[in-house]
DNA sequence: TTGTAGGCGTTATCAA
DNA sequence: TTGATAACGCCTACAA
């Protein structure tokens, strides 16, 4: 592969005419730069950004790391952020935790060797604080992204307790007060796992409404068949409506109620966190969260830290709002009893 | 940050001595080494990765070229791919071109300035035959991937062909023989764009049935709301079954289905590409693309070009089958007609 | 405006 | 087994 002292020997001039050449310096003559443009093309020379990443100590890397890649959420939110990266010139590495916080752990690590300028997260614990310091400390910028674990970072939060608010609220003045939540355990982070039976419980109490926790609100583990669970909950509470709390859990109610020859929403209303594209197939009103939004704030706020040096020192919050789409997966029960 | 001078000094070594402690080397002592790893600790350090890329010339980092990775199709492979890599002890830079032979071409030299180790993209067209040979001179190793558009490099392919033949055959057993195929333009590579409407047609011919490709093949461009166009053509030529050639075009099918007030399988049958998560929850009989046999072998055979010196020269072309998965979408026009 | 030279943090070669 | 030193390819003072 051509280097820098290959074009300038051919175009005749020194290795640092041919760098100011490649960068847009203005320390330099037209002449002087189409003489080394034309060396550079003859000998197919591209400037190694390797060697550019450690002299510059700026590699123009972003490292994401999510839990997994092929949920639908995660597979959108990481396209938003590819292209708005590469729309403010950075390049997008990407590597998945299982929600695994060891793996968490090491893929940070890595980053941090590899000298990413910044690295986007979805924290599965808040584990790590040696490590997030060490990796402050290498003025590498960090965004945790849906999950706040730490502190002293800027994050970018989705409302879920307003997300489960809306819904059970939707839910009691449609006549339902046997609802089931089903959400997961999700993370270590206490502050997460709580987020969306806060709302629920929230909007019962409101109305007065007497609510069984322990048996209305079923905490899964991550990614197994829930199907089983899920069965025995319906046939021992005998819900009348379900918030399933992301698309995955909701993918699997659905299953069920199939299973089980429940027609929704004739003998069960749902509603879905997410909403993605099949949604609209099926008809299932949702908890849309603004994935775009996301995206787009956690790289600006990213990007705000690397390159803009006055940016606040304190973190920033940013939480956004989900939205209630409504299709037709919620029976009214009081219109219906008047039938 | 700290550098491995840094260490040297507080564990009174040589960096040379650093350096093995950190890559396994065998000359070092075992006392030296716990030495070494105890300064580190105390400091901080960790390799800088960008240096040993550039002394190494080898970046334990591969591209990921795809045209669109919120396509369900996309997302689990990349998912797939990065997984893989991880195992062999490389990470993944992903980007996207959205069908654009352009940005493919952007991404292709971005991939080549940073001498990523290889390469795995999903071609949009044939043109960029002077930058693939580019890559190559550089040692950098290539995989095309589900389109063939390079004769002379590695390729992992879907047979399409076969994939639309055993759908076509399969509608035919079941008394269709108004079908109507939807397929994409898909990319300038005129054997990709082929594929699937060879294999219809040889199933029509094989049957001895006519054809008229005019009216029943409809080619789409790409991401474009289609409804609208196949309203008009399922209006024009009322088949009794349609084949979708992607699981995007199957969203808008079925779309179609519900505001035209058509049941599935009862007035419409229809059989999709890719055997996404949803296709169960509405019981589509799909062609099923065999996606983690497609990453698996992208990868392996990307990592044994980079790291099997004796691998031969000719470039090693895969090819995988699709299955059809069979659900409830199709209509047995036979022994309909007997009730 | 252009060229020279030193250094970014590693690793590899060679000598000790 | 360990240490000194010269690359890897680029950028940036500084000198010319």
């Amino acid at each position: 592969m051509a280097t820098s002292k290959d074009v300038a020997k051919l175009a005749n001039v020194s290795v640092s005419t041919v760098s100011r050449a490649f960068r847009n310096d203005c320390y330099i003559s037209e002449e002087m730069k189409n003489k080394v443009l034309a060396a550079a093309k003859e000998l197919g020379y591209t400037p190694n950004l390797v060697a550019r990443s450690l002299k510059n100590s700026k590699s123009k890397i972003i490292g994401l790391i999510t839990s997994d890649i092929d949920n639908d959420f995660y597979s959108v939110v990481t396209r938003v952020i590819e292209s708005e990266l590469k729309r403010l010139g950075y390049r997008l590495l990407i590597s998945t935790t299982n929600e695994s916080s060891e793996e968490e752990l090491e893929n940070l690590n890595l980053l941090s060797s590899s000298r990413a300028d910044g690295i986007i997260f979805t924290p599965n614990s808040a584990r790590h604080h040696l490590t997030i310091d060490k990796i402050k400390k290498q003025n590498i910028a960090l965004v945790q992204m849906y999950r706040r674990a730490y502190k002293d970072i800027d994050t970018v939060l989705v409302d879920d307790k307003k997300g489960t608010y809306i819904a059970t609220n939707y839910l009691i003045q449609n006549g339902h007060t046997n609802i089931l939540l089903l959400t997961t355990v999700g993370s270590e982070i206490e502050d997460a796992k709580n987020y969306k039976p806060s709302g629920y419980k929230q909007a019962f109490k409101e109305k007065n409404l007497s609510l069984d926790e322990n048996k209305n609100i079923l905490y899964f583990p991550y990614q197994t068949d829930l199907r089983m669970m899920i069965t025995q909950q319906i046939e021992k509470i005998k819900p009348t409506a379900i918030i399933a709390g992301t698309n995955t859990i909701g993918r699997d109610v659905i299953k069920v109620c199939k299973e089980m020859k429940l027609s929704i929403p004739e003998d069960i209303s749902v509603i879905m966190f997410d909403d993605v594209e099949w949604a609209s197939l099926l008809d299932i009103t949702t908890i849309s969260q603004p994935i775009k939004d996301i995206g787009l704030i956690a790289s600006r706020t990213l990007i705000n830290r690397i390159e803009d040096q006055n940016v606040s020192n304190t973190p920033i919050l940013s939480t956004l709002e989900p939205d209630l789409i409504l299709r037709n997966s919620v029976k009214n029960l009081f219109t219906s009893k008047k039938n």
